[in-house]
DNA sequence: TTGAAAGCGCTAACAG
DNA sequence: CTGTTAGCGCTTTCAA
């Protein structure tokens, strides 16, 4: 590797400035204990001779990073899209880098990567929608390692976190539906390991209740937050015989594929059937009719979750909770007043 | 810092098995010098210890960094997800970590941000649709800096890059219209500032010539590949006296955009206009109608971006110039074969 | 086939 | 305020 060949290094830099490395070093991680004009010339220096720290270098030796880790399981939906993009954002105004790992990538061995990272690589991590969080949240807990949850509901561990109010928003959503007129609404859930999947099924039944409508076990079709899920779980309501007049999908994703089966059967959106999502994810604006939704302010939970992040960096020992952020009902087309006809023919309806 | 306490060591498998820690430095880079029988020993020794090698420590001794940079625009679409998504699972494989760059976030100091990099941040990099990378291929070429290019049109410079068949694409699209008996298309371009648009634009045109179409200057509208233009274009189209039937936007964002034009003026997709899209984002496929478009496999494209970078480290005198993948038409709903009626009384559909 | 020794570039005491 | 001295955990010669 010739790249050592000119690579510069504090010793370099110690040389052309006329100091021991040791000062270098203390400039470099802004140690006050340096006279100012010492640290003028050494500065120039750097800049002089193109200097960058060795990340490796340092973190061996037991100091910062300047790296922060970042934890998906993938980068399909652009729902993570928007959480990375505060994330980003955040973490390139305080002069942070981001080390970008996806679950998906080393599944088997997910708590031995996060165990590594947590030995030096990065400076704190930040978790997206963690599978199986208590593995980890073991390990960084005890070492004391920085760390924030972002979108999970706690498993009962008290720590950082990030989400949103999915029970609040899910109570919103149906409370508007049955506002519109609907009395059968069809609700998917999400995978119901995550607690955000259980908040937002919760909130669905409490508004129900509210309304003093009964709750039809048939009307609750169990998910994943899988596209498929929203297809297969809107055909089942779809073929009931008294189909619901609306469908409740835990995510957008489910959503649109609701919305796919609906169309197959003839049925349209929203004049004969409403449809309302969760997330907001860019694509629900776009597809048409555009989907109505409980927004999570997912670019928002991003920064926070960085801000937290540093927080904790700052003072360890700070108390940090769970954060939540308010969900908000976004109406666009897919939902609709329920009419008359809707109600009491529904076959009539069905083949229009 | 207590880690320290609870780590594991090459030091302590070393001692554990009774053998030295060179020779476990040996097992853990599958050297052929190690018996078979000790490496068997050390590499069950390590299993019981729970050992996982220290990346910084590797990279710090043996000059690599084990870390490669990716620089992308941004993360929005889901077009530059898909095209991570194939790079990390091959970075994965290889056992790199991947260092994410938005340059969104250093917009001003792009070609700063770069060369620091280039100095012993990563061991090689690879940029997404870069904005002005003559910037930074003279100072990588330069310094023999391992990069690749992905989905840039080289503007003149030989270097290591990853495309699509663009003006290919655009070629076959135009031909398939014309086939369904479009002779009128509306084409809206990408930033013509990168090649890929005007790889494009130049296939489409020549189809045209091909199909002995006259080229109408009005019915180039020029963009930049974002959603805005799609939008503003179609209905720069649509206001025409005689609107083409058809409308070939340079990429699918453009292409969602130009539907809700048409929509707008209450004209059916694709009863009264197609339209073609290109890139194949996630999306195209979720909406209604869903999108015909022309696929540029992007995952792929990741995926060969990686291994040719690999490819690169190891042989850094071997020459790597541009790949082109194919692309490929997907047939799917919002294009149809022009009806008798469309061509001769365009206001008559117009108000349908 | 294995062991020993010399760093990789930097941080963090510890002296002065 | 500054220099010196140990390592951090591992790769790589160089001998044996």
């Amino acid at each position: 590797m010739n790249k050592r060949r000119d690579r510069v290094t504090i010793v370099d830099v110690a040389a052309e400035a006329g100091v021991s490395f040791g000062t270098v070093s203390r400039v470099i991680n802004n140690d006050v204990h340096v006279k100012p004009q010492t640290r003028e010339r050494v500065l120039e220096t750097m800049r002089r001779l193109n200097f960058v720290a060795n990340r490796q270098a340092r973190s061996l030796a037991g100091g910062r990073t300047n790296t922060i880790g970042l934890l998906v399981p993938d980068l399909g939906t652009g729902y993570i899209g928007e959480i990375i993009r505060g994330i980003d954002t955040e973490l390139g105004d305080a002069g942070y880098d981001l080390m970008l790992y996806t679950t998906h990538r080393a599944a088997t061995k997910e708590a031995g990567y996060v165990s590594n990272l947590v030995q030096g690589m990065v400076d704190g991590l930040i978790l997206v929608l963690p599978r199986n969080p208590s593995d980890y949240i073991g390990i960084m807990t005890q070492r004391k390692f920085p760390f924030v949850l972002v979108d999970h509901q706690g498993t009962g561990e008290d720590c950082p976190a990030i989400g949103s109010t999915n029970w609040q928003g899910a109570f919103n959503a149906t409370n508007y539906l049955v506002k519109l007129g609907h009395k059968r609404i069809g609700f998917i859930t999400g995978w119901l390991d995550l607690g955000a999947a259980v908040d937002r099924l919760e909130g669905f039944k409490a508004a129900l209740r509210t309304n003093k409508i009964p709750l039809l076990p048939d009307l609750i079709y169990e998910g994943t937050f899988a596209q498929l899920d929203g297809y297969t779980g809107a055909l089942r309501f779809l073929d009931m015989k008294k189909p619901p007049t609306a469908i409740f999908a835990s995510n957008d994703v489910m959503a649109m594929a609701a919305m796919d089966a609906v169309r197959e059967k003839g049925l349209r959106i929203p004049e004969d059937i409403s449809i309302m999502g969760f997330d907001d994810i860019p694509q629900a604006s776009l597809m048409r009719p555009s989907l109505t939704t409980v927004r999570q302010p997912l670019e928002q939970m991003g920064r926070i979750a960085a801000q937290v992040l540093f927080d904790i960096l700052k003072n360890p020992d700070h108390k940090h909770n769970r954060i939540e952020l308010p969900t908000e009902i976004i109406l666009r087309e897919s939902t609709a007043t329920l009419r008359k006809l809707q109600e009491e023919e529904p076959d009539l309806i069905r083949f229009h």
